[in-house]
Parts: structure tokens; C-alpha cells; sequence
RNA sequence: GGUCCCUUCGUCUAUCGGUUAGGACGCCAGGUUUUCAACCUGGAAAGAGGGGUUCAAUUCCCCUAGGGACUGCCA
């Protein structure tokens, strides 16, 4: 028996596609780059893109992972059509599907335990030989029946084959033999997640299909489960595995591989989205690119079929890019997120405005937001600034008269930048040193640190007040 | 073990039989400079190996090697 998904028959269909992680820890890099494809898929053509919360697995689900989930989609800024659907809630309705393979005939009632499977297989791999286990009930008469638990198994084919026609893999065969009388439901009437996945899909009305290639051997199997019920296939596209920098599956031991920890690493939503995007997937060149500009492009035909390696210098290039040129707003706003996703303490309403007036001299150079907020410092802190030691150094009795020199410039210089510059100048002149000799303690007693943005940018930022004061500060020590 | 998938610079990738194999990150060198960064210029750097097919293969086919996924009453 040949069965095939085929793309024509829903191509006229209003493009529906899904997320559907399971709630057993957090959020994983990879899961948010398949809902990123899914989600520009779906967007990009108006159709519509789905949660769906996979928590069949009562023992490991947990409601902190469903809200690992939940905000992990929303710091990305992708937003799903309707509720975020529970799978474990729709399990009435598994059963029911699962009772009408029953019968129908496409599917059969096994009481083999546990047990029984557990020592074929043991003796299989003994043997070398196939760990398939084929029931002995497939076609056992009713009447033999015992009065025991069992399960509910698929009916596969045993002969032919399967083609996955799959937008990424191309087509993809599977001998039928290779494919086992799949469990759609437990012995305690519950539904495995190869029935769940089907029927959820088929009723949510999920057109394309796009997902992890660790699921691509799974197709063959829940294709026929529509088969069995007579429901038109979706469209499949498996996509390779994310990898840590050593090639091996993307873990822990690679570093974060968690959403959240990527917003408490403090990267810019947009700039995530666009590495992710081109994380395995590609259109020509184009490297950096807006969410508007990712969905005009994005298609299936350029996702790549190898897995790729997840790369931070890159991440970190691209984020650089990102914020360079967002608007100051939205960064303030992202910079609040990141700290509070990193248990750090808010800012008040004073540092959001003077961090607001700094931004245009900040994103220019910050790859990402404790890099930003690491040359805001001389913004975000109060007097008196605390000096730290490389500083230090450029503070002392020849500073204390450059300084002093500099103040009645300051005083009476309009505040802008070129005035500002223009105030250096003249220091520069009379004492006939270069900028970088009246920079060096300028920076110390305004930021009390070697690494800042522009002297000028500081002064300006800070405006006359609160840059004559920290001079002074600076001169009495 | 079996089935299936993958393989272009260190990394992400372009190429859809004919190119000096292109771009980006990173790296190296130089420049700019007010610190760090950013920025500018230049440079090194790739078709896993072996067979075919073809006038011509990175591109199509096969084999080998190396990765990976699946092989659960997990998802």
C-alpha cells in the first residue's frame, strides 16, 4: 500500500500552522525557531498560526513549563491566533477517534503486557534481530478476548511502502515493515501522543505541518491514522536540529539553550528572531533583515536539509545590528524586560528618561542590553559616582587643573555639542595638550569609569547642572 | 543491530552542470580615534574520500567514511 501527503489538495485552503511544545521544562532554542518559521509561514500568506500545549504526559507536564512557554512566545513577539489549546483536555475526543478505528477495523484491541513486549524485545536485541513487536491479537477473534486491560493498536500495512512528501526532505520512503501497530491508545484509555498530534491537528484544522526532523520517521506512522480516518494529509516540512558549537544536539552543557535565557542574556527580541530565521534557513545573501522583510521572504523551499550550529559571536552581530537602529523606546522597553527577567532591579523613572536622552549614543555599539546599560552607567548612577580604579587614575592634582579650567567654559557654553567641543577646545589650546588629555579626567569624574561613550555625549546628556557638579565632586577628592 | 536523514571556508550560508566557488560572522593586518566598543580598508580560509554519468561536475547517480534522528503504554 503506497499513501502520500499531498500538498495540492489543501494548497487552496487558508494556511493554518501550529507550535506544539510539550510543558516539560523550558522552552527550548529550537522549539522557538520552529514556531518562528511557522509563524512567518502562517502570517506572511494571512492564514493562521496555532498553540498548541502538549501535556498528554501528566507525570512530566507542569503548569511552570506552560508559562515557560507562554512567555517565551511573548518575549519573542510571537503571537498566536485564539487560546492556547491543552492537548490533555481533548482526550475524550482521542478516545472517540480511537474507538472508531476500533471499529472500523483499522485498528485492534492488544492484551499483550508490559512485561510480554519487554522480554520480546530484550530477546530481540539478543538475537539482533527486529525489535518490532508484532501483536499477536492483531487478528485474534473477539471471542478469545480476555477479561483484561489492553491497549488500542494501529492496523499498519505490512507490505508496500510510505511517502512523506515533505517540503524540506524531499520525498521520503518507509518500507511498511519498518513500521510497528503503533499504541493511539494506553490501557488506562488515554491517548498517546501519536494519536494526540493527528487528531488535534486535523481538528484545529492545521494545514502545514512544520516541525523538528526527530519527528520525521514518526510521520509515516500518524499518516495512518488519517488514512484510517479518511482525513486530508497536511502539508509536512521537517526541519533539521539546532547544534551546540561542538555539533552534538544543542544541551545544556552548550550553555543556555532555554528561551528565558536568552532574554536574561539581555539579546534583543528582533535581533532573535532574525538569527534565528537564518539559522537553516536562507534567501540568497540577505543576512539582516526586519520581521516584515523575513516574512516576504521566507518560504519552505529555503529551509536547509543539515542541521546548523548555533553561533552567539553571530547572534551577538546581528543583535548589534538590530539595535542600532530600533527605536529608543522600544529598547527601554526591552531593557526593562531584560531586567526583570534577570532578577535585577528596575530602573526608576529618572534613569528610564536620562537613559531614553542618552539611547542615541548608547545602541550605536551595544551588542546586546548589559553591554548597552554597562555604557549607560555614567546616565543610570547618581552623585557622587563611585571611581573605580582605572579611573582613578587619571584623577589628581594636574586633572584638578584641567577640570577647573574647563568650568567657567562650561558655565557660560550653550548646551549642545558643538558648543561643547568648542569648550574642550579652548582648554585644549591654553594648556596645549590634546583632546585625549583633557578627555581622560573629564571621563573619570563623569562616569568614574575607563569604558563610556563620548565625553561630549556625557556632558550633553547629563546637561550643565549635573556635569559641573560631578566636576566638582571630581576636583575635591 | 535495523530504517531514514545529513556532509561547500572555523561557523552561518550563496550556487539550482560551465563562476577567479560569492557574502556574512569570527580571525589576522593596517587605518580612524577621546577610553572601550563601533567604524573603514586589506588578508588568510571551503566543495569529506572514491567511483561513475557528461563535452563539462560543488551541482546528477553509486559506494565508503563521518555525523544525526527514529526504533516507548515519552512527547
Amino acid at each position: 500500500m503506497s499513501n502520500a501527503s499531498s500538498a495540492s489538495n489543501v494548497a487552496a485552503k487558508p494556511v493554518v500552522t501550529r507550535i506544539a511544545p510539550s510543558p516539560t521544562g523550558d522552552m527550548h532554542i529550537g522549539t522557538a525557531r520552529t514556531a518562528l518559521f511557522s509563524w512567518l509561514y502562517a502570517r506572511a500568506r494571512g492564514g493562521k498560526f496555532l498553540l498548541r500545549i502538549e501535556d498528554t504526559d501528566r507525570a512530566r507536564s507542569t503548569p511552570e513549563a506552560t508559562q515557560g512557554i507562554l512567555d517565551g512566545m511573548a518575549w519573542l513577539g510571537l503571537d498566536y491566533d485564539g487560546e492556547a489549546v491543552s492537548q490533555f483536555e481533548q482526550a475524550a475526543r482521542h478516545a472517540e477517534v480511537a474507538n472508531q478505528m476500533l471499529e472500523a477495523g483499522t485498528a485492534y484491541k492488544c492484551f499483550a503486557t508490559q512485561d510480554e513486549i519487554e522480554a520480546f524485545r530484550e530477546e530481540a536485541r539478543a538475537n539482533k534481530t527486529s525489535t518490532l513487536f508484532q501483536s499477536p491479537w492483531r487478528d485474534a477473534d473477539p471471542s478469545t478476548y480476555p477479561d483484561a486491560p489492553f491497549v488500542i493498536r494501529m492496523k499498519a500495512p505490512r507490505t508496500g511502502v510510505t511517502v512523506i512528501k515533505d517540503q524540506v526532505q524531499g520525498d521520503v520512503t518507509i518500507k511498511n515493515d519498518q513500521i510497528d501497530d503503533m499504541i493511539v491508545l494506553r490501557s488506562d484509555g488515554s491517548p498517546t501522543y501519536m494519536l494526540a498530534v493527528v487528531v488535534d491537528d486535523h481538528d484545529m484544522g492545521v494545514t502545514h505541518v512544520i516541525r523538528g526532523d526527530d519527528h520525521l520517521a514518526n510521520s509515516a506512522r500518524q499518516m495512518m491514522v488519517y488514512d484510517a480516518m479518511g482525513w486530508d494529509l497536511p502539508v509536512y516540512a521537517h526541519i533539521p536540529l539546532i547544534f551546540g558549537a561542538d555539533g552534538k544536539k544543542m544541551s545544556k552543557r552548550h550553555g543556555a539553550t532555554g528561551v528565558k535565557e536568552y532574554q536574561a542574556l539581555g539579546y534583543p527580541a528582533q535581533g532573535m528572531r532574525n538569527y534565528l530565521a537564518r539559522l537553516g534557513w536562507s534567501h540568497g545573501d540577505d543576512e539582516f533583515f526586519s520581521d516584515a522583510q523575513a516574512m516576504d521572504w521566507f518560504d519552505l523551499d529555503g529551509i536547509n536539509k543539515s542541521p546548523a550550529r548555533f553561533d552567539t559571536k553571530k547572534l551577538d552581530n546581528i543583535c548589534g545590528q538590530h539595535l542600532a537602529v530600533m527605536e529608543d523606546a522600544q529598547i527601554v522597553s526591552e531593557i526593562e524586560g531584560y531586567l526583570a527577567a534577570s532578577a535585577q532591579p528596575e530602573l526608576t523613572d529618572a534613569q528610564k528618561s536620562r537613559l531614553l536622552s542618552a539611547m542615541y549614543c548608547l545602541k550605536g555599539s551595544a551588542k546586546n542590553y548589559p553591554q548597552l546599560i554597562e555604557k549607560a552607567r555614567f546616565a543610570l548612577n547618581a552623585r557622587p559616582v563611585d571611581v573605580d580604579e582605572k579611573a582613578q587614575k587619571h584623577l589628581g592634582t594636574v586633572s584638578n587643573g584641567i577640570l577647573n579650567e574647563l568650568t567657567p567654559h562650561l558655565q557660560s557654553a550653550s548646551w549642545n555639542r558643538d558648543a561643547l567641543e568648542a569648550a574642550v577646545g579652548r582648554v585644549m589650546e591654553t594648556q596645549e595638550i590634546g583632546f585625549g588629555k583633557v578627555a581622560g579626567p573629564l571621563r573619570a569624574a563623569l562616569a568614574g569609569r575607563a569604558q563610556t561613550p563620548s565625553v561630549l555625549d556625557m556632558m550633553f546628556v547629563l546637561g550643565r547642572d549635573e556635569t559641573l557638579a560631578r566636576l566638582s565632586d571630581a576636583v575635591q577628592e
